[in-house]
DNA sequence: GTCCGCCTGTGATGGGCATCACGCGAGGCC
DNA sequence: GGCCTCGCGTGATGCCCATCACAGGCGGAC
């Protein structure tokens, strides 16, 4: 059982397992089935009607996509472990409305829908726990649309890359080395927009590339400029 | 008790009170307090700490807005009756992230988190009701976020006349006659282009003015436009 | 009536960013 | 080695839209 523990030690904070109280928890991780995936097979994919189940991630790295109407792709997030994903469709019932593939080399927990709502319904104090857990998504949510309205260039990107830091490692490190296509369609930009924001960036100290590696240098810097656009 | 019933009729479906179950439902709005609203008034302001309880409007309208970065205003939504705000504050104990002002001379019902919390907890079906609730809105949230990161001026003005639109009375009426400023900073451009899209669309038989009051002719048109972009 | 708001139309200007276009280097693959 | 692909840098062009500027129009106060 130590298994177990550990890995409910490694659950990321604000995610909706953590929400759950330790003996449901329990239950629910081991009930779960487990899977292994190869660097870009699909765990989820959009439009599929599957929706009952969510994802565990457990070792490796996702990423959450989907296509536009312009038939662009858009990068939603990236995952590491402890993080869940799917949770939308499994408590709703809708279909899927984003792709959900492996970044690298990844095992996941399948968490079917039912076994998560009577786990969730076992005590008050996971009901509370996971509504509130809801309530802070939205709220972001709020928050992203808010700025995604007026903010310009540097202050997308420099979200991005924000969102990108690897907590667990050397400051400034990042949890994927992203390609600046990537970079672009996670920020919404334009590649070669990416390509000349980095080398302002790198000429003023603020990155650093070692090899085909990025590397923030002033972390801070760029956290500022991502939360309230344009310096001051 | 039929006044409670008349209200419980007028509740608006998607909301949170809805997905709870009537005898829950009872109990949680026979208790709440009720307030009056001049025009102009708020109910909530950006910023408050007091964030323990939901507003649930009996008649009226509301405006939820917020104040950019920039000083701008940012029209988040409209609300008639039936309708219910200030939840995620409410269930996540949260600072109030927007301003809620009645729009016209309004009614307005208090609901106290812990009260709301106990109905909803009260039975099983109630808790999914709202897991299901907030979940739903999350995929909805996302949904806007991918469109505005693509949409053009049109498409977006287009979704908030859309979102204006009365399901109540006669086709193509709005529930609120906004100024040309109000619906910018609705739909996220400037007052000067409002002003040149409404001419157009005025041209091309898609809206028509009676007085200072906006009709849609072709609602369909723009629900189209507002959904996919620049028409196929 | 007159003045003074606020709302509205419309042109001119400019900036930000996508797009197009092209060159360049670094691997795989045979 | 030669080729081909993929990722990167960088200029030129043009569109979309915010901003500025200004001219009516309409109602309310007095």
């Amino acid at each position: 059982m130590d298994r177990l523990d550990d890995l409910i030690a490694t659950l990321a904070p604000g995610t909706l397992l953590r929400a759950l109280e330790p003996a449901q928890l329990h239950a629910l991780l081991s009930s779960a089935a487990r899977r292994e995936l190869k660097p870009g097979e699909a765990i989820i994919t959009q439009g599929d009607e599957d929706g009952d189940f969510a994802v565990c991630l457990l070792s490796g790295g996702l990423k959450i996509s989907m296509v536009s109407a312009g038939g662009r792709e858009i990068i939603l997030n990236y995952c590491s472990p402890g993080e869940i994903v799917g949770e939308i469709a499994m408590l709703d019932k809708g279909p899927r409305t984003a792709t959900v593939t492996a970044a690298v080399p990844s095992t996941v927990l399948l968490l079917p829908g039912p076994t998560f709502l009577a786990a969730a319904m076992a005590n008050p104090a996971s009901v509370a726990g996971v509504m509130r857990e809801l309530a802070r998504r939205i709220r972001q949510l709020n928050l992203v649309i808010e700025s995604d309205r007026t903010f310009s260039m540097a202050p997308r990107l420099a979200r991005a890359l924000v969102r990108l830091i690897d907590h667990e490692q050397g400051k400034g490190r990042l949890r994927f080395n992203l390609s600046q296509s990537d970079l672009g369609a996670f920020a919404g930009l334009a590649r070669e927009n990416v390509s000349r924001l980095l080398s302002d960036w790198e000429a003023q100290g603020i990155i650093a590339r070692e090899g085909r590696e990025l590397v923030l240098l002033d972390p801070d810097y760029l956290t500022e400029l991502a939360e309230f656009g344009e310096e001051a």
